[in-house]
DNA sequence: CAGTATATGTCAGTGTTGTTGACATTCCAA
DNA sequence: TTGGAATGTCAACAACACTGACATATACTG
């Protein structure tokens, strides 16, 4: 179906890089990179007992100090129950705080302790450091291309929460 | 690795974009598109007794059918165990035949059934179609640079894993 | 040929991370 | 004030990765 209709219909313009092929080599790029992507901070949490659930968690409490269970739910999407679990470890483990909300006490609002700050920067000195490395090889043109294509392919509701986060951070 | 030539390219000139926030940016990007990235064929297999494990199975014995074991599990860097588990069912369920090697009797190689060609075809329709509308919004250079970046992000050897599966299809 | 290395498969056990279901607490609105 | 919605917690289970140990068949080497 998606065969030669993404050449023909457009024909005129040149959209050889719509192929079926092209695209191909980007869902295995996609693949690969991000295998790079989580190799490092994985690599480190590998010998504590944290994983990748755990970065995440720890990554978006460090971006959005004092946020919410249900607010973290929506970004990381994973159900309540998944995230409890790891959230528990990390506040049972002093690496997170959580407060009963001062406004409505259903709600828990989410901090770093300095451990958890501390661990905060080593992953993320980690993951930036091969961003960094893949940045500059690339140079800033490939970079503006890079985050368009990965904006163009997140859900509507991740671009939201995307474009939210990167607001607050600038 | 590669700093010195790409520093002293553009040492001097804007380097805004390795500033620690645009990296940051750069790591939820990449978050946020992993999962609509693998969003379609996830719901797919959802109904299915498969996961995304499997999946990559059948791409890529899609794309290097009759590729060995050893290869595969190259490939996706899991564990023969890990692989094997897959492999069972996906053979047991008839999506996958594996045969005795001619030449050396003691590898197997991998091929897809044609009820597994078309289950590929049914998730790689899915993958393709996100990406191509990716593609397309973002335009040709923007592709161009999200690939280039991707590939910097890789290891080395899934570099050329990946150039390899790159060369062999086009 | 004997011995070693390689490719594959299997069993058992464990850890992380996702799921659903059940339930307690708190808030709000009829 | 009472019932429903929102928020968060606990328990049990499934998928899929891992390690370690071992079996089998085949290939290679001295």
């Amino acid at each position: 179906m998606s065969d030669g209709r993404s050449t023909s219909t457009y024909s005129g313009e040149n959209l050889l890089f719509l192929t079926d092929e092209q695209l191909r080599q980007g869902i295995e790029a996609m693949f690969f990179a991000y295998r790079g992507f989580t190799a490092d901070p994985d690599r480190i949490l590998a010998d504590m007992a944290y994983g990748r659930a755990h970065h995440r968690a720890i990554h978006f409490i460090h971006r959005a100090p004092g946020t919410t269970v249900n607010n973290l739910l929506n970004i990381l999407g994973v159900t309540k129950q998944s995230l409890n679990r790891v959230l528990r470890t990390l506040i049972e483990q002093g690496l997170v705080i959580s407060k009963v909300g001062k406004v409505d006490k259903r709600e828990r609002h989410l901090f770093l302790t300095d451990e958890g700050s501390s661990l905060e920067q080593t992953l993320s000195d980690a993951q930036r450091a091969r961003m960094r490395s893949a940045f500059r090889d690339a140079g800033p043109e490939a970079v503006a291309g890079f985050r368009t294509v990965l904006e163009a392919m997140m859900d509507t509701e991740m671009q939201r929460a995307y474009t939210r986060l990167k607001e607050t951070g600038a």
